[in-house]
RNA sequence: GCGCCCGUAGCUCAGUGGAUUAGAGCACUGGUCUUCGGAACCAGGUGUCGCAAGUUCGAAUCUUGCCGGGCGUACCA
C-alpha cells in the first residue's frame, strides 16, 4: 500500500510539481483495491479539470507492475485495482506501534466493596481492560490498576444494615455462604439506602457510620467492615475475571482510604495559590477551566472525592511514574475530572499532560427493571449466567470463553462515548453480528486446518472473486488496528473482524477447502485468516478457542 | 441560565482527515442444505441522515441558528 501511495506522489510532484500526502482509501469492492482523491485535491489548485488530472496520473502509473488496472471514476477517482500476487503480498500480522517508549497506568475496575457488581461497572471494567490492551498492543508499557470506595457514605449505608443484621454476634456474618454473599452485601446496601432517605435518625446514624469507615470507634464495626471489604474484593476478583480482564498489577490496588490523607494534604499545602477558602471549604475554581468551582475539602475537615483523586494521581506516579495515566469513567464525571485534573497541574506540576479522562456513556436498560430485588440493576453474576444459558442451549455444554466473549462484544462494538441501550435479548444472541458468530468463525477455520495432513503453501497467482474479496480485506488489517491504537477505540477492531469473517463466512460458502486444486494455497488464506481474527479478538480481550 | 455530549431504517448501531449508488445486525418473508462445523449463506425494502441556512466541484460528515433528548452546574462519588 505504501508503495503505490508513494508512486502517486512521485508521479503528482513530477507531473505538476505538488509536494505533499496523497490518501488512499478503500474503496467498495467493486471501484477496487485502493481509490485516491487526489485529482480532485489538485484540480483545483492547479485550475485544470480534475478528469484530465486524473487521466495524466493515470497513464503514470499503469507502468507500475503490481497495478493491474486504474481506472478513472465518477468526477475524478482513481480506482486501483492490484494484481492478485500483490495483493497477497500485503496480507500480514505486523502493524506499526507507536507507544514503545511510553509507561503508562491505567484504571481498569472500579468497583466499590461493599455493593454488588452490576452491568455499569462491568461496561467501565470492559472497556479498561480493553483499552489497556490497546495500548499493550500499540507497544506501551502497561500497568492496570483499581481504584475502590472504600469509605463514605455508601460504606455507612451497608455497615447500617450489617450491624442490624448481625446484632452484636458476627458469627452470623461468618455463617453466610460464599455463593450468597453477592446478594446478601446487595441487599444490605439496598436497605440502608431505603432508610437513609425515609428515617430521619436512621440517617443521623448512617452518617456516623460513613464518619467511622475512616475511623472505627468500635472493635465491632473494624470486624464487620474488615470482613465485607475482603469478600467484596474476593467477588470483584472473581467477577472481573469472568469478565475476561487480565488481572490487575500486583500493587495495583488503590483505595480512596489511602489515597484521602494525602489529598488532604496536597490541598491545604496549595492553599491559597490553587485552593481557597469558601464557606469553610477549601474549593478549586475550576470554572476558570472548563470545569466548575468545586469543594475538595469538606468544611468538617474531610476529603472529599476530588482531593481523593489528586492523593491517587500521587500515589500512580510514586509506583509507577507513568508517561500517561487512563481514568474511564462515565460522562458524567467529566466536568469534575477537568477540574481535577487542572488542579493537579497546578497542585503537583510534574504530572503535567499525564493524566487522561476516557468517558463513556450509561448502561440503560432497554426493557425496564430485569433483575434484581432492589431495584432496575442489573448483576453481573446474574446477567452472565443467563448469557450462558443462551450459549448452552446452542452447544450444549458451559463455555465461559464464549459467554465472556459474547458480553464483551457487546459492549465494545460501540463507539466509546454514547449511552448504550442494553437490551437483554441481544446480549445472550450468538447469531448475527456478534462475539460467539466471530469465535464460531475462528473455530470453522481451525477445523479445516486440523482435518487436512497437507501442509500450508502459498497464495495461488489467480484467485476467484471469494478469495479475492477475503485476501483483500485481510490486508487491511494493519490499518484498522493502527487507527483503533491511535484512538483508542476497539469499536474499529469489531467492525472489522466481523466483516472479515462475513467475507470468510462466505468464502467458506462457495468454496471447498480440503481436496480442491488449489487446496494449499487457500489452507494459506484459512491459516491467515484465523490468525488475524484471533490475534484480532486477542487485542479485545476475546478468546479464540479452536472447538466451541 | 451557562457548559459538555447526542439525534442515521420499525429497534440497536456503523459510517476514517469531506468524496462514486448512505450500510450492518435484530425483527419479518422466502430460499440454500447427502461436501471441510447451519452459531452459516443467499434473496426480498424502508431512510426529508432532527429542522433550516451557509461554505464547497461535492456535506450524514465542516460552520451558524433553531427543535428534541441526556448529563453536569462546590462540601455524593
Amino acid at each position: 500500500m505504501n508503495d503505490i501511495k508513494t508512486a502517486i506522489e512521485n508521479v503528482t510532484k513530477e507531473l505538476f510539481g505538488q509536494e505533499g500526502s496523497v490518501e488512499l482509501t478503500r474503496p467498495d469492492a467493486q471501484f477496487g483495491d485502493f481509490s485516491s482523491n487526489v485529482a480532485l485535491q489538485l484540480a483545483k489548485k492547479l485550475g485544470k479539470n480534475p478528469r484530465e488530472v486524473a487521466e495524466a496520473v493515470v497513464e503514470k502509473l499503469q507502468d507500475i507492475e503490481t497495478i493491474n488496472k486504474v481506472e478513472i471514476a465518477g468526477p475524478g477517482f482513481i480506482n486501483i485495482y492490484l494484481t492478485d500476487q500483490s495483493l497477497t503480498s500485503l496480507v500480514s500480522l505486523d502493524y506499526a506501534k507507536n507507544r514503545t517508549d511510553q509507561t503508562v497506568v491505567i484504571e481498569t475496575n472500579n468497583p466499590n466493596p461493599f455493593k454488588a457488581m452490576h452491568i455499569g461497572h462491568a461496561f467501565n471494567a470492559i472497556l479498561g481492560d480493553t483499552i489497556a490492551n490497546l495500548l499493550d498492543a500499540d507497544g506501551a508499557h502497561v500497568y492496570r490498576v483499581s481504584y475502590h470506595g472504600d469509605v463514605g457514605l455508601h460504606v455507612g449505608k451497608s455497615m447500617y444494615s450489617l450491624l442490624k443484621y448481625i446484632d452484636g454476634d458476627v458469627d452470623k456474618l461468618t455463617n453466610i455462604a460464599e455463593n450468597e454473599r453477592n446478594s446478601f452485601m446487595s441487599k444490605m446496601y439496598a436497605e440502608g439506602s431505603k432508610v437513609y432517605k425515609e428515617d430521619e435518625n436512621a440517617k443521623a446514624e448512617i452518617d456516623d457510620l460513613a464518619q467511622q469507615s475512616f475511623e472505627p470507634k468500635t472493635a465491632l464495626y473494624k470486624q464487620v467492615y474488615d470482613i465485607c471489604k475482603n469478600w467484596s474484593f474476593e467477588q470483584i476478583d472473581q467477577i472481573v475475571a469472568r469478565l475476561g480482564n487480565k488481572p490487575i498489577d500486583e500493587q495495583g490496588r488503590f483505595l480512596e482510604s489511602d489515597a484521602d490523607h494525602r489529598g488532604v494534604k496536597i490541598v491545604r499545602d496549595n492553599v491559597p495559590e490553587v485552593f481557597e477558602e469558601s464557606d469553610g471549604a477549601l474549593i478549586f475554581p475550576g470554572s476558570k477551566y472548563g470545569a466548575f468551582d468545586n469543594a475538595f475539602v469538606a468544611s468538617n475537615g474531610r476529603g472529599l472525592y476530588a482531593a481523593r483523586d489528586l492523593g491517587l494521581m500521587q500515589l500512580k506516579n510514586e509506583y509507577y511514574h507513568p508517561q500517561k495515566s487512563y481514568i474511564i469513567t462515565a460522562e458524567e464525571q467529566r466536568a469534575l475530572l477537568i477540574g481535577v485534573i487542572a488542579a493537579a497541574e497546578l497542585s503537583m506540576p510534574d504530572l503535567k499532560d499525564v493524566t487522561v479522562n476516557i468517558t463513556h456513556g450509561t448502561v440503560k436498560l432497554s426493557t425496564g427493571k430485569m433483575s434484581s430485588r432492589d431495584g432496575d440493576v442489573v448483576e453481573i453474576d446474574w446477567l452472565l449466567d443467563r448469557i450462558a444459558d443462551a450459549v448452552k442451549e446452542h452447544s450444549g455444554e458451559n463455555n465461559p470463553a464464549i459467554e465472556a466473549g459474547a458480553l464483551r462484544y457487546q459492549f465494545l462494538k460501540v463507539k466509546i462515548g454514547t449511552d448504550v441501550v442494553f437490551d437483554i435479548n441481544e446480549a445472550v444472541s450468538v447469531v448475527g453480528n456478534s462475539g460467539p458468530y466471530l469465535q464460531y468463525a475462528h473455530a470453522r477455520g481451525c477445523s479445516i486446518l486440523a482435518k487436512t495432513t497437507n501442509e500450508v503453501g502459498s497464495y495461488a497467482s489467480n484467485l476467484n472473486e471469494s478469495e479475492h474479496l477475503l485476501v483483500r480485506k485481510m490486508t487491511e488489517y494493519s490499518e484498522v488496528i493502527e487507527h483503533a491504537t491511535r484512538e483508542l477505540a476497539p469499536h474499529y477492531i469489531c467492525t472489522y473482524l466481523y466483516e472479515l469473517s462475513q467475507e470468510f463466512n462466505r468464502f467458506y460458502e462457495k468454496n471447498q477447502v480440503i481436496g480442491s486444486d488449489t487446496e494449499t494455497s487457500r489452507l494459506k488464506l484459512v491459516s491467515d485468516y484465523t490468525n488475524i481474527l484471533k490475534q484480532g479478538l486477542n487485542i479485545l480481550g476475546i478468546e479464540a478457542p479452536e472447538h466451541v
